[in-house]
DNA sequence: TTGAAAGCGCTAACAG
DNA sequence: CTGTTAGCGCTTTCAA
């Protein structure tokens, strides 16, 4: 019946198996394959999506043939029809930093377990840049949204947000209404703070980012209330608040080691790190002879640093199955308010940087 | 004349600003801003698009609307009308490395450039993986795709590939027919000897990932030739090849050294070499006192891994700049076969990690 | 169990 | 310069 289409599909070239269309780079569609089996491109659509009322020799055929010609769905096509596209989308600041990474990576395992692509877009924790990555992700009409959101979103990103399945991550913007999976970075600061007086420090300093990120400012109010609480107060000088970047953090550290001299320093964020540690490196300050420091993250090199440097470290798997776990549940009850989010605890991880003050 | 339309929107709220649908979910269509202004949707989409044949007035009133109402095209439609996405498809074995995330980055930028968005895709390095990337990715019908492939790609990958505009990136597969942007990875590995010769060492070990993937294989031979075109022989104790990955790394690591018991050691892999860094701090194996080691690869820790890893650095910018402009031609005269693809050199950074031999 | 037909939002060819 | 219209590939009624 076929026998002459099987012949001409030998050796299962995708290509070369259209039928009518040697040459033709145009790729195969649901009616192309309803023509083949001489049968209603709706038939072939309900069998590939394997549908109940469909005999289930015509599905195994039909799947049969697809796999054969390698068949690929238009994604455009289920979009326009449906309204919507199954994946979830992904707004981060940046990948090279390992945290997002890592973050990145489990949470598109978790979303594609449950059978939704993960998109992922960029923003460079530029606000003009993530109203476009917003813009081209809506375009998709994706189901849910993760977001870690710029300190200042434009206001064209807030609206965009409203009434969308939505879960923040990490940072928490009050304007948006959508529950937040984040990070108790008071906690974080208090952890750092205290670790810190244990071994006898009074002189600190702190590097972190601005206070327009949630994130920076409660680190900051961690690390310093605890130090108040025992009288220490922290000087101007002794606190820098810089985007988080390699040179700004660099720069910044670099002087605050110069203006501020103090023993002991927490640097709040991994992406400063780096350009703490290349300061360190390039002037052969001793840690933890010279200066204690803890980091904030998990990064790698934290392990290699030195003797290894000490961190806050924070539940990389916990967050992402939190914020997918939250979405999940908003995605099958759509509407309603789904809890509060959560907000978890990260762990101090005593490394070699950390030492007990000279005096 | 639309007075009551502007009252309807004042505080420009994307969803209070649909009229007649105060309740309404559904984006904004084409459609819909046409009947605000009493226009055709063909109109609107003209104007939108820029088309020269509109009148400038007709022009700025449906822009102005679109940007106040927060009109996102649907690109589900767009897809199924034009055949095509502009997207650029990119799939690599793995984001949370570093090389990977930074050259990810760096083409993201340069496609963009071009007003055409990069849409990442992840294979984990496993052909089963990878084969439904490619899936969900041709199902977005990308304009052009950038791949590093897995060591052996499922038929049907190969299969689906034929006859896109497709760059390889780093890594070589004869089987696709698609020009290949790479490093020169025998070179790479000639750097390595040629620097743990100078230095006087004789006795080697290398760490490494299998010959199925080109790129472990060139490495090999350009460190393997080039001892040997000195009378070295590399023992085959002293050559460890396992995927690349952490564990994995670091136990082949522990391994090469008790039985090979090398004065120096080229790991072939940024991958590998955090496995190795492990070991070498767990066993506080005194570099480069005791052991030489020379990595691979660009890894921010290796400036901090003791007094630095020496390491053979790779051209990123180059490299994502030759992908780039190789798919551009490629895109500009499709069809066609566009040069040949590229082969750059990678460099030695010498830092703290290599020092003269013993004895 | 299958077929026929409509329509999702958009662009482009054709008319006016 | 603008309106009318067809159709991209798919899912989903509604009929048979």
């Amino acid at each position: 019946m076929n026998g002459g289409f099987l012949e001409g599909c030998r050796g299962s070239s995708f290509s070369r198996a259209r039928r009518g269309a040697v040459t033709s780079r145009s790729p195969l569609t649901i009616k192309a394959l309803a023509a083949q089996l001489g049968l209603a491109h709706s038939t072939v659509s309900r069998a590939l999506a394997g549908h109940a009322s469909i005999s289930a020799e015509t599905r195994a055929r039909v799947q049969e043939i697809a796999r054969e010609l390698g068949y690929i769905p238009n994604s455009g096509a289920r979009l326009l029809r449906m309204g919507h596209s199954p994946t979830v989308g992904l707004i981060v600041p940046n990948t090279t930093n390992e945290f997002y990474a890592s973050v990145a990576q489990i949470l598109a395992e978790e979303c594609s377990e449950r059978g939704r692509p993960l998109v992922l877009a960029v923003s460079e924790d530029d606000p003009q840049r993530e109203l476009s990555v917003v813009q081209a992700l809506l375009s998709t009409r994706p189901s849910a949204l993760i977001v870690t959101l710029t300190g200042h979103p434009q206001r064209p990103v807030i609206e965009h947000l409203q009434g969308l399945p939505v879960v923040q991550f990490l940072r928490e913007n009050r304007r948006i209404h959508a529950p937040a999976v984040t990070i108790d970075d008071v906690a974080g600061g208090r952890l750092a703070a205290e670790h810190l007086l244990e071994l006898g420090h009074t002189r600190f300093g702190f590097l972190g980012v601005p206070e327009i990120l949630s994130t920076g400012a409660a680190r900051l109010r961690g690390f310093q209330s605890t130090l108040a609480s025992r009288g220490i107060a922290l000087p101007t000088t002794a606190v820098k608040l810089v985007r988080p970047d390699l040179h700004a953090g660099a720069s910044a550290f670099a002087e605050l080691l110069r203006t501020a001299t103090p023993t002991a320093v927490f640097v709040a964020s991994p992406q400063l790190a780096v350009g703490a540690a290349q300061v360190l490196h390039a002037q052969q300050v001793r840690v933890p002879g010279d200066l204690s420091v803890v980091a904030y993250g998990n990064s790698t090199w934290f392990k290699f640093f030195g003797q290894g440097l000490t961190a806050v470290s924070l539940p990389l798997q916990q967050l992402a199955t939190a914020a997918t776990s939250l979405l999940f549940r908003t995605l099958k009850h759509p509407g309603e308010e789904v809890g509060e989010g959560a907000m978890l605890a990260p762990l101090l991880v005593r490394r070699g940087s950390t030492a007990l003050a000279r005096d």
